[in-house]
DNA sequence: CAGGATACTGAACACTGTTCAGTAATTCAA
DNA sequence: TTGAATTACTGAACAGTGTTCAGTATCCTG
């Protein structure tokens, strides 16, 4: 009685194919030159057959975006297994988050530069896991914030406000350093470290 | 000889009647939901017509946003001729920044969050005019950053550097609050003002 | 009043996301 | 080996988008 699976697998396999075209055009050209026309062309289906397997291009790209956020998660997960002082720690994960930003610049925006309207279309679970996602990175930075206090690293204070002021400014840099590529920046890895300086220097 | 002047002046007031409809339906429904269409409808002229004043879309709300961003540039002038002291006047440009931002979430997220790409369409002089204000407001920053180095305000370093990133994390506290309306921050006024402090106390 | 400039329009083009009746293929039961 | 039923997929259509352009209607000038 494999038929079941099998047919399972073939479905999940076209999902993924879908998936892997979207992610190929969305890093191509960005969320708004992706069309479920183009999509469809690529993996050469009817644009209709899409929506076998998603219910709209938002909840489609926004699945895209969870499994990218995902890495995320993990790389910050492995920058914390390496057990290092928790001000070091909290470092290297301030700049694991703007690396992965501008790694994906497509993913980042859409997800945090995309109004909240958009999503509320989305499927609720989809809307759930994504949400999710971003919810467990920051609860990491407030993690991470609270050991830093703990320890004596940084001076006591809401740990709440603090990490949200920080996620704020490091979103910044993300965001500026991917929409504004036309700015004379001076050299990125400068900024970005002398951002990151600036920001714990002053929970020290 | 007037009825040149007069042809002119109606031919302004058309292109002003466009602005102001397009104005209304942007900060009602945000860029990607206005459409030339609409705004057509709602000043009683065919779509067609519009493209007699502006080149396209990207022109129309660009040259909108160039608008309301000259009225930021009012607001730190009139903040700069207060004559208050360097980092009381820096402190108060970068709330009114923020301010601005929050007031015009809808021009704020087309200048700064739209792909540079979008721009590179639009008329040479239109995206001129654009760019000149928001380096105009930068300007500001970098003057306003070295006047507090130079009265010892704040400590010396790189101009420069220190107001690219300064700009980066105001940035990022706007663009978050605009966007993330859904995460549960905490009090806006005490998130914004808690980051002020940092960002200003990380200069001293 | 004729002729020319100007203002404006309606219809079309090429695209978009999305839906749904209908077809083709596959599987299961008799 | 059939017939029925489930499943997979498609093509055409709908309503919307930005944009163009031939053609009309209005106005002003000589």
């Amino acid at each position: 009685m494999g038929v079941a699976e099998r047919r399972a697998r073939e479905k999940d396999d076209l999902k993924k194919k879908i998936l892997n075209a979207a992610a190929e055009l969305f890093v191509e050209e960005g969320f708004e030159n992706v069309s479920m026309r183009k999509i469809a062309d690529r993996i050469e289906y009817a644009p209709s057959t899409i929506y076998l397997h998603f219910r709209d291009k938002v909840d489609l790209v926004g699945s895209l975006c969870t499994t990218t956020f995902a890495e995320l998660d993990q790389r910050l997960q492995e920058i914390q297994d390496l057990g290092l002082a928790p001000l070091e720690t909290l470092r290297k994960s301030l700049r694991a988050y703007i690396d992965f930003g501008l790694e994906h610049p497509s993913h980042y925006a859409f997800v945090f530069c995309t109004p909240s309207s958009v999503f509320k279309a989305m499927a609720p679970e989809g809307q759930e896991q994504l949400w999710g996602c971003g919810m467990g990175s920051f609860e990491r930075l407030r993690v991470g914030m609270g050991l830093c206090m703990d320890t004596g690293a940084i001076r006591r204070a809401d740990v709440e406000t603090v990490s949200q002021a920080t996620w704020l400014m490091m979103h910044g840099i993300t965001t500026g350093l991917i929409f504004e590529a036309d700015f004379p920046f001076i050299d990125r890895e400068t900024l970005i470290e002398h951002s990151l300086d600036r920001m714990l220097d002053s929970l020290r």
